[in-house]
DNA sequence: CTAAAAGTTAAACTCAGCTTTAAGTCAAGC
DNA sequence: GCTTGACTTAAAGCTGAGTTTAACTTTTAG
């Protein structure tokens, strides 16, 4: 299979599966008079990485778990602890939306005619100064 | 209030209120022999722009209604419709993180080897396949 | 008075995940 | 055999929201 073909079968863009064998993820494949021919189960492989990226992993984080033969560990518990930490970012950028959420349906029901009068209406005040007070304690 | 204390007490970099002056969502401020001197009310604003920015609104969009008085829409509405666009959003950030929370608990959950083996026991599969298929249509 | 801290600028750098460009080589159809 | 489309490379560009750097001036503390 040519790269071209790869790419249509995976939805991507023959530049993105140069891009993924330059950094580590997929394997130089054979060479026909200097042209990439895949075997047919570089199509899974490459499917394989934009599931795991689709899921929010980065392609650092995806390279460790499938070329993770020379570690010691085995892939299994490894992939599953970070698979475990991807939870806990997930779960935290759901509270976090819901969050938003909640700010931006009161603001879209407000009736104030400034954004600046919703603010103190709605006493987000105190919330912009605990989110400063926050951001300065996080930079000490 | 120079520029560093202003950072301060809103928990930014001084390097990113003179961003904002230079990206226009902030005035630029009387000089003092050449030194940024703000008057009280720019924490206000500059919490403001936090706050929005923190809301996921990109600084041009927060330019787009902090400035917006030169536009003939009150201030309100455009903000509103902003705030309804960008709800939109927030909401497909939550479900898309919802289906990727199951997944991931499946995942960790599971007693396979391998990530491939995952793949296969939870039929993902399909999914992948899927995921290729909207990719390509997307594209065309 | 002097040294350190905080201010100034423009321009370059950062992060991720690619895409685009330029200049060339190879393959396929007529 | 010729054209067109697909392939090759390295290097540069893109997005957003700033940060960092270098070289310099101003303010503040001791």
């Amino acid at each position: 299979m040519k790269i071209g073909q790869l790419a249509t079968l995976a939805g991507l863009n023959a530049s993105a599966i140069r891009y993924y064998e330059k950094m580590g993820l997929l394997a130089p494949p054979q060479r026909s008079s200097g042209q990439r021919r895949y075997p047919s189960d570089a199509l899974h492989r490459v499917l394989l990485i934009r599931f795991a990226s689709d899921m929010g992993f980065t392609l650092g984080e995806i390279k460790l778990f499938l070329n993770g033969l020379r570690d010691n560990a085995p892939v299994g518990p490894r992939w599953k602890k970070l698979a475990a930490r991807k939870l806990i970012e997930v779960d935290q950028n759901i509270a976090r939306s819901l969050r938003l959420k909640t700010l931006l349906q009161n603001l879209t029901q407000c009736h104030c005619a400034s954004l600046q009068q919703c603010v103190g209406a709605l006493g987000l005040s105190e919330n912009l100064r605990f989110v400063a007070k926050r951001a300065r304690a996080a930079k000490s």
